[in-house]
Formats: C-alpha cells, sequence, structure tokens
RNA sequence: GGCGGUGUAGCCAAGUGGUAAGGCGAUGGUCUGCAAAACCGUUAUACCCCGGUUCGAAUCCGGGCACCGCCUCCA
C-alpha cells in the first residue's frame, strides 16, 4: 500500500495530497542562483532542502526529474562585468563552475539538467513571440512588456491584487509601460551589453522568461513541482505564472514549495546588510554533513537562525551519537519501526526536523548498534549524511602534528602523578592545553587529542 | 497600508483535535588526585493573551498583543 504525500503549495496555501501528472514520476524545477558572485548559505539551504525532497521521492519508487537553472544573463552580471572590465560571460561561468563545486562539496546530488539562459534564447524569443502574438505582450522602442492587465490571475501566487501591488509599488515610473508592473521580457541592448538578434531588434531577455522556457523544454507546459526560496514567490514566479499561463491552458506548476530564509544572528541574511556568508567560507569551518544536519533539523519553511553556536550544538549531539551508538552492544535489533517512522514524517510535508528527532531517540533509546546500524543506511541516504559517523575519526591522529613534544609532556606529567606532586602534573596540563592539546586520563595510559575549537 | 509567516522549557525545535518528539544547556551521579572527556539519571500539569466550539484544543473559530518576511535585486 503505497503512503500518500502531503505537501504544503504556496499557491493554495494549504497542504495538498499529491498527486503527480503522470503516475510514478515527478517533474520538478527550482530555482538556481543568478551567477554573478559567491553562492551563500541561501543557495545551500535552498539546494539542500530539494536535494532531500528529490532523494526521498526517489527513494519511495518515484521517477524524478530535477531540473535547476542558471541565471547567466542578467544585469547584476553585466554590472559586475563592467565593474571588473572583464566579459559577463566570463563572470557567469565562474560563478557556475563555482556552485557547482559549492554543491558537490556540500554532498548535494546533480540535478538531471541545469540549462543556462543563454544556451536558451531561441526559445526565449519563440515564446515571447507566441505571447506577443497572443496579445499579452506588447513591443515598444525595442523592448517588449508582459501586460499584466490582461492576465486576469495576476498576483494569485503572492496573493495580492494588482491594485494593491500599484498602490505600494516602488518601482520608478517608466513611460514605457502601460502599467507600471508590466515586467520586461525582452530588453534593448545598451553600451556594453551581451545581445543577441530578435525581431525586436538586438537585445537580451528579462529575468523571469528563461525558467518559463527552461521549465517547458525539460518538463512539459504543466508540470507537478516549482520550488525556490521564498523571495521569489514575488515577483519571479508570479511573473512566471502569468508568462506561462496566459499561452497554456491548466497551471504551469501544480504544486509550489518555498524554502524559508536565512538569519544570521537574528538579522536578515542580505546584500545589503553585508552579512552573508558564503558556502565555500562556511566549509572551511564546518563539516558539510552538519551544514545538511543544521538545515534539516528546522522545517523547510520556517527560517532559520544561523549562527555558530548551532552549529557547535548539532557537533556535540551528532558526537554524542556516535558513541552512544560505539558503545552500545551488538544486539540484532529490528528496525524496521524507525524505517517507518521517518518515512511517515518525510511523507507529511517533507518533515526532516522530526525525521532527525526520531533518529535522535532510536540512537538514545540504544536501539541502534554497530550491528545493525546498516538497517539506518537508507536514512542516511535520503538526508544525504552517508558515513556521518567518520566527522570524529580525527581525534587523537598524529597526522601533521608533532606528537613528540606532547607524548614527552605526559611521561613527563604521569611520572609527577605518580610522586603525587599535582602542583607539577596539573602545570602541565595547562601547558598543553595551551599548546592545543587536550589530555584525557584512562586508568592504563593518558590520551590526547587536539582542541576541537 | 496590502499580503504572508511566526509566537511551545534557559536557548533551538517537532507536534493541525486525544493528553507535550528531539538537540543544546543546566543539574545530580559514575569515573578522576582534582579536572576534562565519556557514560547514566533528572529537567514544560504545560504551549503569547482573552473569549468560543468540543467529552476533549498547543492544535479548530473569533478578537487582541508581539516579532519577522515580502511588496525593490536576492535562495
Amino acid at each position: 500500500m503505497k503512503k500518500d504525500i502531503h505537501l504544503y503549495n504556496s499557491l493554495t496555501n494549504s497542504k495538498e495530497i499529491f498527486k503527480p501528472l503522470v503516475p510514478g514520476n515527478v517533474g520538478i524545477y527550482v530555482c538556481g542562483p543568478t551567477v554573478y558572485s559567491s553562492s551563500h548559505m541561501g543557495h545551500a539551504r535552498s539546494a539542500i532542502v530539494f536535494d532531500v525532497i528529490v532523494r526521498f521521492l526517489r527513494q519511495i519508487g518515484f521517477k524524478v526529474n530535477y531540473v535547476k537553472n542558471f541565471t547567466d544573463i542578467d544585469d547584476k552580471i553585466i554590472e559586475k562585468a563592467n565593474e571588473l572590465n572583464q566579459k559577463s560571460e566570463d563572470i557567469a561561468n565562474k560563478y557556475k563552475q563555482e556552485y557547482i563545486e559549492d554543491m558537490k562539496n556540500l554532498g548535494c546530488i546533480s540535478p538531471d539538467h541545469e540549462p543556462c539562459v543563454s544556451q536558451n534564447i531561441n526559445g526565449i524569443i519563440d515564446l515571447i513571440k507566441e505571447i506577443i502574438d497572443k496579445d499579452f505582450a506588447y513591443e515598444i522602442n525595442g523592448d517588449v512588456y508582459f501586460q499584466i492587465d490582461k492576465f486576469k490571475e495576476y498576483g494569485k501566487l503572492s496573493n495580492q491584487s494588482t491594485d494593491s501591488m500599484i498602490e505600494n509599488n516602488r518601482i520608478e515610473f517608466n513611460p514605457n509601460k502601460k502599467n507600471p508592473l508590466d515586467f520586461a521580457l525582452w530588453k534593448k541592448v545598451k553600451n556594453n551589453e551581451p545581445s543577441w538578434e530578435s525581431p525586436w531588434g538586438n537585445g537580451r531577455p528579462g529575468w523571469h522568461i528563461e525558467c518559463s522556457v527552461m521549465s517547458c523544454k525539460h518538463l512539459g507546459k504543466n508540470f507537478d513541482i516549482h520550488g525556490g526560496g521564498r523571495d521569489l514567490i514575488f515577483p519571479h514566479h508570479e511573473n512566471e505564472i502569468a508568462q506561462s499561463e496566459c499561452i497554456n491552458s491548466g497551471n504551469f506548476a501544480n504544486y509550489w514549495i518555498h524554502n524559508g530564509l536565512i538569519n544570521i544572528n537574528k538579522e536578515k541574511m542580505s546584500k545589503s546588510l553585508g552579512n552573508m556568508i558564503n558556502i565555500k567560507d562556511a566549509l572551511t569551518r564546518w563539516h558539510p554533513i552538519l551544514i545538511r544536519i543544521f538545515f534539516l533539523s528546522h522545517h523547510y519553511r520556517t527560517p532559520v537562525d544561523l549562527s555558530e553556536e548551532k552549529l557547535i550544538e548539532i557537533e556535540k549531539s551528532l558526537k554524542k551519537a556516535k558513541n552512544k551508538i560505539m558503545l552500545s552492544k551488538p544486539k540484532s535489533i529490528d528496525l524496521t519501526d524507525f524505517n517507518n517512522l521517518w518515512m511517515e514524517a518525510m511523507h507529511d510535508d517533507f518533515n526532516t526536523a522530526k525525521a532527525i528527532g526520531i533518529f535522535f531517540k532510536y540512537i538514545n533509546d540504544g536501539k541502534i548498534n554497530p550491528s545493525n546500524i546498516d538497517q539506518v543506511k537508507i536514512f542516511e541516504q535520503v538526508m544525504g549524511i552517508t558515513n556521518w559517523t567518520s566527522i570524529f575519526e580525527h581525534d587523537s591522529e598524529t597526522s601533521n602534528i608533532d606528537s613528540s613534544f606532547i607524548n614527552n609532556l605526559i611521561s613527563k606529567r604521569n611520572e609527577a602523578r605518580k610522586n603525587k606532586n599535582w602542583e607539577l602534573a596539573d602545570e602541565l596540563r595547562n601547558e598543553a592545553e595551551q599548546k592545543g592539546f587536550i589530555l584525557i586520563d584512562e586508568k592504563e595510559q593518558t590520551l590526547w587529542k587536539t582542541k576541537d575549537r
């Protein structure tokens, strides 16, 4: 008997039973980055959330077509290129490669398709032509704008009426637009910009249109799931819906999944506040598995406060969990219950936080031990945390540390301890600590390890 | 102002009608010369406030209060 998946659909603001268009298959399109700078922890969260969703869907037998795009033509890329006196193509490529590398390092599986705007210009031009033909867009002075008044459902994703949007809009008045909310499908070329020939003259695509084209190319005119960060709901996803649905019948995407954003020490992480944390920087400090578990122990829709302390908490809890497992006597305890429970949590709007809680519970109840840990494999695979216990295997390793110093110190100290010269023994222990070594006195011997942080 | 979200222990965080998961911390203990580490216990009669529905509400409804996000580029 197959269980239903309930998922929260941002389009209807309610939890719904997931019904794929084609039974057993899922088409999912996730908005990837605009590649104009190094990717940050917001990208990481989104990527990890959807990575786990895709892994889970595959685990329970769906054939998933996972598409994530790169927006490699955009104002910000051009701006950056001009600033650095480089080609915008080179800027885009550089950060695209970085992103791919970062995702690999975070343990994310590669999407099946990673289309770029620059590879889909013809498709974009064709779609714009079609939108104009159907009278949902107009050309003026080499620009093409989508006319939102023509699309009656405009605002249905962000739950805004166009009136209130106009009232509140802060966009500079653009005399070319019939309605201030109209948005560009095609932009006329300016100096120092990449451009392509089109029926409206040289220019380039506006933001939004690429996603309508590329999702359609890989998933069809109607597909199952469209994902991305909450901040994309308006205008990006709203506009995608308008562009796509004005010429096709039915829903563009049936289900919209939006992940919550990130705060850094209780403050919004944003470019303007200058508190962005790059994935690369985070990875020099934190094991990717810690980062994954950190994100996955929150429900994907809630905002998350990222801080040093939280990562340390995760690290401690995992370390304890590992010890607990290793110290448990091998017993052949059946973990079918465990697997049913976390799977059930995942069926309910991908509740990774609950799933992880169940994982810890089973560990702390002593039900997971060295001889049945294999039964946890599927859980680890779905969460993308395979081999998580290996994070802690570097303790007491000599690798590139001069161990003669510390071994000398230990024998001197043990001599002092034998003579009950506690003062000297404590002094030596302090010295070791100052040099970054922690001493662990056991019955027969003294072990040492390097101070973690 | 419009739309959306959130409010659960010291902190973080699950829980959408059946009597409060999990993690960190704290605390008691074991171990230790003392520590550290590790391990074993304990740790919310209670879910922002006020009403209501119900046999039963953190969960549903109404009304407040507080915080946050989007409405401009952002994952």
